[in-house]
DNA sequence: AAAATACTTAAGTCTCCACTTGACTATCTA
DNA sequence: TAGATAGTCAAGTGGAGACTTAAGTATTTT
């Protein structure tokens, strides 16, 4: 993992097969094999994506022998939430400041 | 705006230049034609972006004579920060699961 | 030790999409 | 009304990145 930043985050979010991925991995940790049916693409193209996903932050994995299992990972989620979180908190301030306004007699 | 799925909203957030659309119209809102020093891309090019964040509920736009005020909206953010919440939620219900398992005697 | 499993890597293909240019429309200003 | 301003539309281009296949490595099973 390369340090989360938001344009790494949203870029791997931006995939659906990788949101796919985040869902599958969320509940429990998956082998990338494992993931293989769900999404009906080649084992190659899954590792793509987990490198990506890893690098985001959004993943993290162990390899144990020979299967490397992935979970979901805080560090990317938490990027994103607040990124979005920052961007509501400055529109409920602009409609509070409206509804200040309105208020004014 | 064509009702935001995940799909649309994760699609637009994806992309560097529209995320920076999102920044600049969050304060106040913002003509087309005032995005376009921040931004540094052809008007036409914007107009695509705007119309890809319109699409996906995270701007609403208004035009007023001929120029066309842009400014950030609830519905696309809270469908993205509630799909990033329900990956936070699971995860943590684990970690508790995981807890409880340890703090067994 | 041989065969099977679970990735991993490299290289190539191909589609999609961000951006451009150029021509057009609508609105405002002098 | 002429010119300037603000945006729109259509068509084309280039590059990125999502896949694939094929060959290789590491681990486990028989």
């Amino acid at each position: 993992m390369h340090s989360p930043t938001a344009d790494r985050v949203f870029e791997a979010l931006g995939d659906a097969t990788r949101r796919r991925i985040l869902e599958l991995v969320g509940d429990r940790a998956q082998s990338v094999s494992a993931l293989q049916q769900p999404l009906g693409i080649s084992l190659a193209g899954i590792v793509q994506h987990v490198k990506v996903l890893e690098a985001s932050g959004l993943v993290s994995t162990e390899k144990i022998g020979r299967v490397r299992f992935c979970r979901i990972s805080q560090d990317g989620l938490l990027v994103a939430s607040s990124w979005i979180a920052e961007r509501q908190a400055r529109l409920e301030r602009k409609l509070d400041r409206l509804g200040e306004l309105l208020a004014e007699d």
